[in-house]
DNA sequence: CCTGAGCCCTGGGGGC
DNA sequence: TGCCCCCAGGGCTCAG
C-alpha cells in the first residue's frame, strides 16, 4: 500500500454510509472504514504518536500529516484501484439518506418486503447505509415504532417517515459534531461533538421518557442495546 | 433467502 | 489490589 501511495495526488473525497475514501490522481482510491474506534485525524508533523496510530500519510505541500488511529482495530484502510467512483469493495452498501440520488420510494419498498424486525433492516447497511445502533435507537423513538416491529407490517408512509426520522437525528447529530461518550469519537481536529445531550432513548436505561415519562427500557439485541420507550414504541397499533 | 451466533480487538468501569 | 464480567457509534462469515 505505501508503495502505491507513494507520490499519488489527492484529488478529492467521498463517502457512501459508513465508508469514506480518498479519490488518487482522479482514478484510484484509499477506502477507510472506522469500525468502533478509528480516528482520522490532521495532525500537525510534530505531533506525539498516539498509542493506537496504524499508519500516517505525509504530504510534500508542507503543513499537515494525515493520521490513522484506530484502538480497537476494527477499522481498516484498503488501497482500491479504479474505485474512485465507487470502491469496488463496498459496491453492495447502499446509499445513505443524504445521497443526492438516494431514492427513498425504493428504499421504502424494499423495506417493505422484508418480514424481519425494522430495526434490523435499519441497520443492514445494503438497504440504506449510514445508520448505526445510536441512531437507529433514536429514529424509532422519534418516528414512535418498536424496533422489532415487522417490517413489512408498517404502512409505506410510516416507513418513509422513519426514514425522514433518521435523516433528521442524523443532520441534528452532524450539526453538534456527533455523538461522544469519550475521546474515542472525535472529528479530524480531535474535536469531541455534542450530540449526546440530546439523545432521548440510546443509554438512557430507566430514565424518563421525554414525551410520556415511562422508564426507557434497555434490551439486549445482536450482541447489542437496544433502548425504546414501552409505552410510545408499540409492537402493535 | 433469512436468522442468530461467533468473532475480530482493546480498554474502561463496576462488583466482589 | 486483583480478578472477572460486561460493555462499547461495526460488520463479516458461517451454520442451520
Amino acid at each position: 500500500m505505501a508503495a502505491r501511495l507513494d507520490g499519488a495526488a489527492v484529488t478529492g473525497t467521498a463517502r457512501r454510509g459508513k465508508y469514506l475514501w480518498l479519490v488518487l490522481d482522479g482514478e484510484d482510491a484509499l477506502l477507510a472504514h472506522l469500525g468502533m474506534s478509528g480516528q482520522m485525524l490532521i495532525t500537525s508533523p510534530d505531533f506525539p504518536v498516539a498509542a493506537h496510530e496504524r499508519a500516517r500519510f505525509t504530504f510534500t505541500d508542507g503543513g499537515h500529516d494525515l493520521r490513522f488511529d484506530d484502538q480497537r482495530t476494527f477499522g481498516h484502510l484498503m488501497y482500491d484501484e479504479g474505485g474512485a467512483v465507487l470502491p469496488s469493495p463496498i459496491a453492495h452498501i447502499g446509499r445513505d439518506p443524504f445521497d443526492p440520488l438516494f431514492d427513498q420510494a425504493a428504499v421504502v419498498a424494499r423495506i417493505k418486503s422484508r418480514r424481519t424486525g425494522i430495526k434490523r433492516v435499519l441497520l443492514d447497511q445494503t438497504v440504506v447505509s449510514g445508520i448505526g445502533n445510536i441512531y437507529a435507537d433514536e429514529a424509532l423513538w422519534a418516528a414512535k415504532v418498536h424496533g422489532e416491529v415487522a417490517a413489512s407490517s408498517l404502512s409505506k408512509p410510516r416507513i418513509s417517515a422513519l426514514i425522514d426520522a433518521a435523516r433528521d437525528v442524523m443532520d441534528a447529530a452532524l450539526a453538534q459534531g456527533g455523538t461522544s461518550f469519550d475521546s474515542l469519537y472525535v472529528d479530524v481536529a480531535g474535536t469531541s461533538g455534542y450530540f449526546a445531550r440530546s439523545l432521548n432513548a440510546y443509554g438512557l436505561a430507566g430514565q424518563p421518557c421525554k414525551r410520556c415519562g415511562t422508564p426507557i427500557v434497555r434490551e439486549k439485541f445482536m450482541n447489542r442495546s437496544s433502548h425504546f420507550c414501552p409505552v410510545c414504541q408499540r409492537k402493535r397499533y
